[in-house]
DNA sequence: AGGTAATGGTCGGAGTTCATACCAATTTTC
DNA sequence: GAAAATTGGTATGAACTCCGACCATTACCT
């Protein structure tokens, strides 16, 4: 479906895209499991009821059990019946490490890249928006619990979850729906790859550093500069990738 | 676990969307639609075929004629068979026209806003992209041709089809599908804001000169001009929407 | 003129998804 | 301890979607 790049930009072919990529099945395992890796829902949380749940997702809860049937033969939860009882998220965040970088689809591949190129718009809009932003006192102690998950975070399975956490608070911050999305949908791309490439404290260090720089920004309202922190950290991110996935 | 539903910033909720809007069928109508009132697919000119689309769109064919179907009766196109044959446009583009803007779900309106402050994020992002491509001749020339289009336009009804296929075309510009989709999307909910409030010619004539120096800027590859100028001429189109629009 | 190819039009069975109702287990509440 | 409430578990039939094969029509090509 994608155009290999260096073919003609025309409109007509680049419009028309997939109504509708999946089954209503799939979607629900790939957003719910996107979710829960991502950190929103930590380890031990519950998920919301089947029924709220499949209200959210606009889908019919027989659809969403199916679902859920996957997530939990795959290890990702557990399910207690009885009020009180529910889903809790069983899944053990997972640890980096540096195989299968190979075994890339030619068209996989070109996603991903895709990926760190919108990235590299969306994200820094974000930041920019929410520096913009006056926060209230609620939304600043989110982006600063957000943050200090990120500082304290000692394993690296633990660091890769705040980290997409951090991420999405910011794109929250915004109050924008569309950007949430866009966010969540780019940082689950990324989260794909940077499982698959190996971690260097170093690396760590100088996103913390970045983070730290950015909420600052954030904070006295300054979007230059909160944009221009936030394009620094993904093109340092995207220039690790490119290099180690090729 | 869950924080109430009061705070709009609760990741848990900003995060879970629908997994699935709208049934195949409707989501076919839907871009095809769109696809046509944006004037990817001006007046007289024969869509794709049947297989075609339905591939593309990711849909049965069967589908994929029922949304035809409905598109057809809606009057938007007519159908011929036969080889040489196929499914024509034969909707004239519609006047703007300063009616309805009452009438709107605070759901809807709340959408509208959101698409307003998505754009100012994507498309002054895709802009700069483009400028920071090295274009070839191709490229160059369906930019040219997209501005001259826009510039030439003289009804208000083409010219809002021309404006809509210029910025398309630079999103097309950086080769990037997911920048394409954000694009397509901001500018059809754009085109439906635009139908409801009175088109009036100083605004167009400003919307020009800010096209013909955004032109300048990529041509040049001045990125942050060329952000400059798009930026700006988002938040015209802004400040003119929210103003008429509440 | 006749053959070929491309197009829309039609049909039927298989798989998904949906809506609704009801059952079972467990906690909370009184 | 009993009732109520909330949660997951099950079942059924209707509607939608998909796939594949085949038919009908028309233009192009030899």
């Amino acid at each position: 479906m994608l155009p290999s790049p260096g073919t003609s930009h025309d409109l007509t072919e680049a419009v028309l895209r997939p109504a509708r990529g999946y089954h209503a099945f799939e979607a629900c395992v790939e957003q719910l499991a996107t979710t829960i890796r991502l950190g929103v829902y930590p380890l031990g949380s519950t998920l919301p009821s089947e029924r709220e749940l499949a209200e959210r997702l606009n889908v019919s809860r027989s659809t969403l059990r199916e679902a859920m049937a996957a997530l939990r033969e795959a290890g990702l939860v557990e399910t207690r019946r009885g009020r009180g009882g529910g889903t809790v998220v069983t899944l053990k965040p997972r640890t980096p490490s540096a195989r299968a970088a190979a075994r890339l689809t030619e068209e996989r591949r070109h996603e991903w890249l895709d990926s760190l190129v919108f990235r590299r718009i969306v994200e820094p809009g974000a930041a920019a928006l929410a520096a913009r932003a006056d926060l209230d006192p609620t939304a600043l102690a989110q982006l600063d619990a957000a943050h200090a998950a990120v500082a304290k975070a000692r394993r690296p399975a633990d660091h890769r979850q705040a980290d997409s956490r951090f991420h999405l608070t910011i794109a929250a911050l915004t109050g924008s729906s569309r950007l949430v999305e866009a966010v969540t949908s780019v940082q689950a791309t990324l989260h794909e790859m940077l499982l698959a490439i190996p971690v260097l404290d170093a690396n760590i260090a100088h996103s913390d550093r970045q983070h730290a720089t950015l909420v600052r920004a954030i904070r006295r309202g300054n979007h230059d500069r909160a944009r221009a922190v936030m394009e620094e950290h993904c093109d340092d991110t995207a220039a690790l990738l490119r290099g180690l996935l090729g």
